[in-house]
DNA sequence: GGCTGCTAAATGAATGTTCATTCACGCAGT
DNA sequence: ACTGCGTGAATGAACATTCATTTAGCAGCC
């Protein structure tokens, strides 16, 4: 098995593809470098090349998730409606949470970031980032300046991220509830939103 | 050192409270079964008396805790209104998860549940059986079948159980969002317990 | 083309450590 | 002598990390 390495950042990204499901699979603390290493298609001498611990993968791959939400978020902001947009993004990824295989992961590096300190950063920036993006639509919704906005709905956008979080990383239950808590959770959501949208009618 | 050991349910109930933190320093993997043995205060062959594997721990725990529970909700069904000391113990459970240290051991569970079918099925139990209990509330409230609330309200009962772990497992943010974020819980939590008032005054 | 040296990429065996699990033994009480 | 509770050293497997070695790619130069 070879790995197509066009740049060395695409071939840092392959890595990183495969070895996700591998954390995923055995935990952080369960998946052995060599386990890493034979996910990632290449020894374990070259594997310490890319990456010399467990931490700089979690760091790296909070890199890169957040390159993806940039990205989101600049489709956001060019939207016309900026909170449907979001609205949209978010729904999209509850959804996507709710059959996807990232739950885990995340379930490991909640997990990780109570005994890590490093992996607490890296999971802290990630937040921090995610934050800033929504508090930035958020004032630019409401017409109002990023300090106030940033007093009045850094919870907002906290507990927004909780509520994706748990999505993702709540069991699966006995299948037939699973599609009317989705709609609770996006309900809740939707609430949060309009909460804003109303601060920004009432100036 | 020495736990004492008036009956053996006592001594067993003593040895998990100990390990507990163990399991949150360390991970549900970091934690080695010798780690585990000193944390009791035992020697490695005789802790394996006790609990022959870590899943076995996990049952354990999630049985003590369910009695605490269980306790707790015996308490809700004999206070004169049933719904307002729900909610109470909800407000108080949060107010404790927040400062409490028993957060990492929930993000430990629920990240383990992912990889081990043993563990999954206990945490599960954990929440099926909290969910009769929050549903059992509903129907006395209401005055509603069992049946009918059960499929009406099971979501509800999901959603607030998702938020309280959330709130256990949930990092804690720059200092300043903390409160604020608890209190969007608390709103969300009374929000989905008005739903359910309403309920009972439509019939 | 063919040859030579140079460097980055990759290998996998070796090292010392830790882990889960077992087991032979001790020390009560009865 | 037997039984139940307790010990901690012993065993073998797995682990993180290192490193001497091999391979691949590529420049220059004949």
């Amino acid at each position: 098995m070879q790995l197509p390495a066009n740049s060395p950042d695409q071939r840092s990204d392959a890595i990183l593809q495969s070895i996700r499901g591998m954390f995923a699979e055995k935990g952080f603390d369960g998946a052995s470098m060599q386990d890493l290493a034979r996910a990632a298609g290449m020894s374990v001498g070259n594997f310490y090349r890319y990456f010399p611990s467990k931490a700089a993968i979690v760091e790296a791959i909070v890199n890169r998730d957040l390159n993806e939400v940039a990205q989101d978020f600049s489709e956001i902001m060019g939207a016309p409606d900026q909170l449907v947009a979001l609205r949209g993004k978010l729904h999209e990824r509850i959804n996507l949470d709710l059959c996807g295989d990232d739950g885990p992961l995340w379930a490991e590096m909640t997990a990780a970031a109570f005994r890590k300190p490093e992996i607490a950063q890296a999971t802290q920036r990630m937040e921090t980032e995610i934050s800033r993006f929504m508090l930035a639509v958020f004032a630019r919704v409401t017409g109002q300046s990023d300090a106030e906005v940033a007093q009045r709905f850094s919870a907002h956008a906290g507990f927004i991220m909780l509520l994706i979080k748990s999505a993702a990383t709540s069991v699966k239950m006995p299948v037939a509830d699973e599609s009317a808590l989705r709609e609770m959770i996006l309900r809740a959501i939707d609430g949060v939103l309009s909460e804003i949208a109303d601060s920004a009618v009432k100036g």
